[in-house]
DNA sequence: TGGCTCTGTATTTTT
DNA sequence: TACAGAGCCA
């Protein structure tokens, strides 16, 4: 157990700690990867646990195949059977065993997004809801509001009505119903299902439950700050037998709000389980005492959250660089300089990483390093993913293992071209439906009979001809995939559909999408020894940090949300602009959760930084209808000018005396403010001081009474501009939204 | 049926 | 900008 003599004492403490539930508060680049690495071997090595009898959850898969590799480092050859995973491939894995208590075909696909959002699309066309165009009824907005409901637990059937606005929930309501149907249709799941049927499935079978939470003798979660409700509950259900319960998180650094994650499950945890030990890790062995000073300064600012001091004995290290550029180009320029002029003797171009808000961002910066000539490795899953020809061959690829999926065989029926049109697609899903199965399964038999098949007299003869070819081509394929592994089955659809042909046309960009599918190709042969249904799984359930190659020497695109988790000597930070970080949206939601969230975000970006932070921002940003003025991020304000040595030709000019006295504007005209030509004026809600931070009040679920609308119950609530939002079902007025300090409501 | 052009609109972040 | 979807014509 010589491991353990690296540790300092809260690491050893949260290592050795013995059974029951214990929480580690973790600041960034405290150790945190390690204590959960080392205490999975302890488990196994002091404690003689059996690594089958060990869950862990991991963010991302990268997180988890690292720690793999660091158990198996410190206990060669012991550590094998370990459950390692991230909360949705885990769920993935229990409910392809337990299909059949899941109410899933065990050969179920998992839709990524595009699908989803098509499913959506496609009802709102059948309702005619998409002539409407109303935002908040648009595929992407309901698909939000059926995500939502996913992630609150809600069923189809209990979808509420009313809660936020009649009409529009009755829509939501309906379309979930319908979208629900529709996924059962084509045997598939979306993300959110993986957590909620997984969930439904734990706490709707005692016996399933009992077996799991038997096995998993000890249960440990990283990342506990970015958990959801079913994710939370997940692991209540789990640890319910021998309650185990090991959690590591930070709430600093808790950046999927939108997604669900609560970082108040960390309080939570702590009323849940009132005898949890508490452990905090302050120290850093990451940055620089300068980088933390910045990073503490930012997050100062946020409400309700537990203050922690991090100290680190790396010294103090270097002042950071703000650097303000003329517009964008300059600021890419300035980044591709910056790493060309840097990296040299001990620093390298790989030791860079450039972090932004948002993933377009990524796209001048490319081209300014196209034009230097350098490389760079570009960190992003849907990158990928989301290229038309990948998408067509994982579609080829989901309908062999899963011939009731619609959605792929839509996608494929007639691409490459096989002369079967949207009228014989038309009647193919009328006589499924018709005959209450699925296109593909009819779509088989005209293969497999051909004109003695049943359906051959529903289309004309060209139809079903070309049908027929495409079914038994479907067929054969199927009996392939039971045959052979996954690279040969690839490789033969690749040559069947004569896929080069069609998608390489001699032009760059078809060599670009040929090289696409080479690269799919790699990643089929890398399955050697796994399923089909393996390999479906795991394109699914890739991350975008997954996508972070090790090699090669260049410098790393990542946006904000990737990098956590992640650390890199010299962090370049770009777009510190009011309206990219923060983010417009957050900005105009007017809601001081979502501001707070920006501002963790930009504390996980500087958290990153070992050795050195650059700061950029631009005075002008090319938007989809030319230049937009910029302002300086309100965050830059928040850090202490010692640490900051500031550079750029627009420093010193105008954009800083506007900026300033913008701020004096906002002061008292409460934000919005015309200067120059700039574009309609936003407000901005004064950063959040700690005078007007305080804690909420009121908490959705909680019984209120109101001297004249009497008794409610709270939908939601949040902070704005020191004072509190309370929404409320009131029993005699339905919901109202109110202002605490003016309703008087009385907590029941 | 297939391919082209034109138009309108928009995703912030991602499993 | 860029991409999906509609519309048009061969």
């Amino acid at each position: 157990m010589d491991y353990l003599n690296s540790l300092n004492s809260q690491q050893y403490q949260a290592v050795t700690a013995g059974t029951g539930q214990v929480l580690v508060l973790a600041g960034p680049g405290s150790g945190k990867t390690r204590v959960l690495t080392q205490r999975v071997a302890y488990l196994i090595d002091a404690m003689g646990v059996r690594p089958s009898a060990i869950l862990a959850v991991t963010f991302t898969n990268k997180a988890a195949r690292e720690m793999e590799e660091r158990v198996n480092k410190l206990l060669p050859g012991r550590a094998g059977g370990l459950w390692l995973g991230t909360f949705h491939g885990v769920c993935a894995r229990i409910l392809r065993r337990e299909a059949a208590d899941a109410g899933l075909s065990r050969s179920f696909v998992i839709f990524d997004s595009d699908d989803q959002l098509a499913i959506v699309k496609a009802i709102l066309r059948d309702l005619g809801i998409d002539k409407l165009k109303d935002p908040r009824l648009s595929a992407y907005a309901v698909h939000a509001a059926i995500s939502r409901a996913k992630n609150d637990l809600i069923l189809p059937e209990d979808y509420p009505i009313g809660l936020r606005s009649r009409k529009y929930d009755e829509v939501y309501a309906k379309v979930y119903q319908r979208y629900q149907a529709e996924l059962d249709r084509n045997q598939a799941v979306d993300f959110d299902d993986l957590l909620m049927r997984t969930y439904l499935l734990l706490s709707g079978k005692p016996s399933i439950r009992e077996q799991y939470a038997r096995r998993f003798e000890h249960v440990l979660v990283d990342e506990f700050q970015d958990t959801n409700r079913p994710q939370y509950e997940l692991v209540r259900l789990l640890s319910s037998y021998h309650h185990n319960l090991f959690v590591v998180g930070d709430e600093d650094q808790s950046i999927y709000r939108w997604r669900g994650a609560d970082y108040h499950n960390i309080l939570r945890f702590t009323k849940d389980y009132p005898d949890h030990q508490k452990i905090l890790l302050e120290q850093n062995y990451r940055s620089t005492q300068t980088v933390l000073d910045a990073a503490m300064a930012v997050i100062r600012r946020n409400p309700n959250r537990t203050a922690k001091r991090l100290f680190t004995q790396l010294g103090r290290g270097t002042r950071l660089t703000l650097y303000e550029a003329e517009d964008d180009r300059q600021e890419a320029e300035f980044v591709v300089d910056t790493i060309r002029e840097t990296a040299r003797g001990k620093i390298s171009p790989g030791d860079f990483a450039v972090m932004y808000r948002t993933n377009a961002q990524s796209r001048l910066l490319e081209e300014a390093f196209l034009s230097a000539g350098m490389p760079y490795r570009l960190v992003g899953a849907q990158r990928f993913y989301g290229r038309r020809e990948v998408k067509d061959l994982i579609a080829y690829l989901r309908l062999i293992q899963n011939p009731g999926d619609t959605v792929s065989l839509l996608r494929v029926i007639n691409t490459p071209p096989r002369k079967i049109g949207d009228k014989t697609v038309g009647m193919l899903q009328f006589t499924a439906a018709d005959l209450e199965t699925s296109p593909g399964e009819i779509l088989l038999s005209l293969g497999r009979s051909g004109p003695a098949s049943p359906h051959w007299g529903r289309f004309d003869s060209r139809a079903a001809t070309a049908l027929a070819d495409f079914g038994a081509q479907l067929a054969a394929w199927i009996d392939l995939r039971d045959s052979e592994a996954v690279p040969a089955l690839f490789d033969r659809i690749l040559s069947d559909i004569r896929y080069q042909e069609f998608i390489d046309d001699g032009t760059d960009e078809g060599e670009d999408r040929w090289e696409n599918v080479q690269e799919l190709r790699r990643l089929a042969y890398q399955q050697e020894q796994g399923t089909l249904a393996g390999f479906l799984e795991q394109i699914a359930l890739v991350s975008d940090q997954d996508t972070l190659t090790e090699s090669g020497d260049a410098p790393t695109l990542l946006t904000l949300h990737a990098a956590k988790g992640l650390e890199f000597p010299q962090v370049i930070i770009v777009g510190l602009d009011e309206g990219v970080l923060p983010h417009i949206r957050a900005i105009e939601s007017g809601d001081a959760e979502e501001m707070a969230e920006e501002r963790r975000l930009f504390y996980v970006g500087i958290t990153r930084a070992k050795e050195r932070l650059y700061l950029v921002r631009a005075d002008r940003r090319g938007g989809f209808r030319g230049y937009e003025e910029q302002i300086a991020s309100s965050f830059l304000d928040d850090l202490p000018e010692d640490l900051v040595e500031r550079r750029g030709p627009a420093s010193s000019r105008a954009s800083s005396r506007a900026y300033r006295a913008y701020r004096r504007d906002s002061q008292w005209d409460g934000g919005g403010s015309n200067w120059g030509r700039a574009r309609e004026p936003y407000t901005v809600p004064p950063p959040a001081r700690p005078a007007a931070a305080q804690e909420r009040q009121f908490t959705p679920g909680m019984r209120v009474s109101h001297a004249s609308w009497g008794e409610g119950m709270v939908i939601e609530s949040r902070l704005m501009d020191g004072d509190e939002i309370v929404d409320v079902v009131f029993e005699s007025v339905g919901i109202k939204r109110v202002m605490a300090s003016l309703a008087k409501l009385q907590k029941l």
